[in-house]
RNA sequence: CGGGGAGUAGCGCAGCUUGGUUAGCGCACCUGCUUUGGGAGCAGGAGGUCGCGGGUUCGAAUCCCGCCUCCCCGACCA
């Protein structure tokens, strides 16, 4: 048998009762089926970028075929896609297999009263997918499992001799997300392999985390994806040790810092300072009230400060880190109450509202309005000082770490146009507690060996974090001890986004050309681009490389396309991203193919005979 | 949810301000001929409820009202 090119084939698999479709292209061994063909692969190019893609690896995955976009914040797999989500899936897979992990599957439709236990399905709010059955019963599509998870395991084990257990899934996942973006890196339905351990003990639970940890590792540098490991916040999920693995790129949504020192790296939120050493206040003057007219904010109070000769300092100019500013604020409590809170911040700081959520968890700070103030009469507005903060008044007062015993301040007098300088913390007032709450800038220092912070933005790829016994206390998840003792088990929860890793990769590796896919997760090995007229040499030729490529265990996309000049299909072939590019053209006359690195664009001339050794041992 | 931008053929866009032949251009697609190492040429085609609903008008892609969707920034996000 022949098609249309005159190339050799096999019959379909299917039997001459399947009639349609493209017969298979013949192939000597076992491997040789699976020559790739872009004359008939169900792929289309676009020379232009979609109009509604904004960043890199989104344009470039719609652009060179491999997904389209079907709902909001949903996408479709095409062939290729599916190829490069499939290998992304397999190395995770082989990985917590690797590790000791069992594979199970749960379903993404659930019912209610699980995520009610767990307290989620009011805690989720508006991004979880709810629906109701014919008979009224309230449904979900599940965000995530941890309470499946946790049931499963009740289920089928009550003895600490189970422990550990070490279990995951790659499944799909339901957020209602307010706003996807990114194509594949914010979607509302997305896949995420996410595992948990179950052990008897604290020592246990670190052990389990530090393993699966290595796991991550392993799994992205396998990836070839590039990642940073960050401290991170444990946010609503409780815990106490909780990092993320993020994958430095422009397009990621998440902000860290990274030390230029030392290992040191965190997220923005999670960053803690230290708290600065205590100042010996022995000689320290006694504090003074000033008169201060219109100087509701730093700057003016500052510039007031270096205007009185009176007030001058003998070492420097007055700065707004000499002033402690206090921020005042409500915080709704889960249960509705709203209570004041300040917060004392050196002058020259901003708070950062994200890390302040972070850290008021699950307190919800708002804004001290107008009704407030009138509500506290005691609080002057832009003469806030400590002396009317703190729970004797009424109002909680949480400091900086920076607002170190000894250390002196200038600051509000809590009457109208006066502030009072020289107060000194721990002699002159007491806060309530500390809090670290403040804008981290580039250029910080790091709170772990005094160095400069740099910041850059990143894309949660993996987060890891020892979840403890929160969701073990709420389903009764319990094991007998050696003593017979029952004990609550503790867990740890460890997430991997699948499909966002294929957007992470794409965008990691990209460049000016096109896709640039790492070799472990690319569709193929090799692009084999025929770059001759229909009839010539050059057809054959590259019809029997391929083969005797996929024999030698390369997985080979070919452009066999008639009609379609090199020009189009040397574009597509950057567009695509296989890792190595050979081109059957001018150079067969002797005995000659291009072969190009796809990454660095290096060309080299080699004979025919020696593409195959070549190719495999890249 | 707040702010901004945009919905016209598979993709990218023009037309709208100032209503009026059969809604246009490039790419992609189909047929034929030519071409074949960097997104080919010529000729001929097919493809559109102009986002949806209502209104104004003799007449609406164009004007008015309502809604929906997409993109960006922010808020939100185990």
């Amino acid at each position: 048998m022949t098609n249309q090119n005159g190339q050799a084939t096999i019959p379909s698999r299917t039997g001459p009762s399947a009639p349609r479709g493209p017969p298979l292209p013949t192939t000597t061994a076992l491997y040789g089926a699976c020559v790739l063909r872009l004359s008939t692969l169900f792929v289309r190019t676009l020379r232009e970028d979609p109009a509604d893609a904004e960043v890199p690896s989104h344009r470039l995955l719609v652009r060179a075929g491999y997904i389209r976009r079907a709902a909001p914040g949903g996408f479709t797999w095409l062939p290729l896609g599916w190829m490069v989500y499939r290998n992304v899936e397999r190395v995770i897979r082989e990985e917590m297999d690797r590790a000791g992990f069992q594979e199970v599957h749960f379903p993404a439709l659930l019912p209610r009263e699980p995520y009610e236990t767990s307290g989620r399905w009011t805690e989720y709010g508006d991004s979880l997918f709810r629906l109701k059955d014919r008979r009224g019963n309230d449904m979900l599509m599940a965000p995530t499992h941890e309470e499946l998870f946790t049931l499963l395991v009740k289920d089928l084990y009550s003895s600490y001799k189970d422990l550990p257990l070490w279990i995951y899934q790659i499944q799909t996942k339901y957020r209602d997300e307010a706003r996807p973006r990114a194509g594949l890196l914010r979607g509302r339905e997305f896949v995420m392999k996410d595992s948990y351990s179950f052990d008897i003990d604290d020592a246990g639970l670190d052990e389990s985390y530090q393993q699966h940890r290595k796991a991550y590792i392993r799994t992205f540098d396998r990836l070839g994806l590039p990642y940073v490991i960050v401290g991170a916040v444990s946010g609503a999920m409780g815990g106490s040790h909780s990092e993320e693995f993020l994958a430095p790129l422009d397009a990621g949504e998440d902000e860290f810092v990274r030390c230029e020192n030392c290992d040191y790296a965190a997220n923005t939120e999670a960053v803690q300072m230290p708290v600065a050493a205590p100042v010996p206040y022995d000689d320290a003057p006694a504090a003074k009230v000033l008169d201060t007219p219109d100087t509701p904010t730093i700057a003016t109070l500052v510039d007031l400060l270096n205007a009185r000769d009176d007030l001058a300092r003998s070492d420097r100019p007055w700065g707004a880190a000499d002033t402690l500013k206090n921020v005042l604020m409500m915080v709704r409590q889960p249960d509705g109450e709203r209570r004041p809170l300040a917060i004392g911040v050196p002058g020259d700081r901003e708070l950062d509202l994200k890390r302040l959520e972070a850290q008021l968890h699950p307190g919800e700070p708002q804004p001290f309005t107008e009704e407030d103030f009138a509500a506290h009469p005691s609080l002057v507005k832009g003469y806030i000082g400590p002396g009317a903060l703190g729970e004797a008044n009424g109002v909680r007062y949480l400091v900086d770490p920076r607002v170190a015993d000894g250390s002196r301040w200038v600051t509000g007098a809590n009457a109208k146009s006066a502030h009072v300088a020289g107060l000194v913390a721990g002699r002159d007032f007491n806060a309530d507690g500390m809090i670290d709450a403040t804008v981290i800038a580039d250029g910080d220092q790091c709170p772990a060996c005094g160095g400069r912070l740099r910041i850059a933005r990143g894309v949660e790829i993996g987060h890891i974090f020892q979840l403890g016994r929160k969701y073990a206390e709420a389903f009764g998840l319990t094991v007998l001890d050696a003593d017979g003792k029952q004990v609550t088990v503790t867990m740890g929860s460890y997430g991997i986004g699948v499909s966002r890793c294929v957007a992470a990769i794409a965008e990691a590796t990209l460049d000016d050309l096109g896709l640039c896919w790492p070799a472990a997760i690319a569709p193929a090995d090799v692009h084999v681009v025929i770059a001759g007229k229909p009839g010539s040499d050059q057809f054959p030729a590259a019809e029997a490389l391929a083969v005797e490529l996929e024999a030698a265990r390369a997985r080979v996309l070919l452009d066999d396309r008639v009609g379609v000049s090199p020009g189009v299909k040397f574009a597509d072939a950057e567009l695509l991203g296989m890792p190595t590019i050979v081109v059957v053209g001018r150079g067969l006359a002797d005995g000659l193919v291009e072969v190009r690195d796809r990454r660095s664009g290096e060309r080299s001339d080699v004979p025919l005979d020696d593409v195959v050794a070549l190719v495999t041992t890249r």
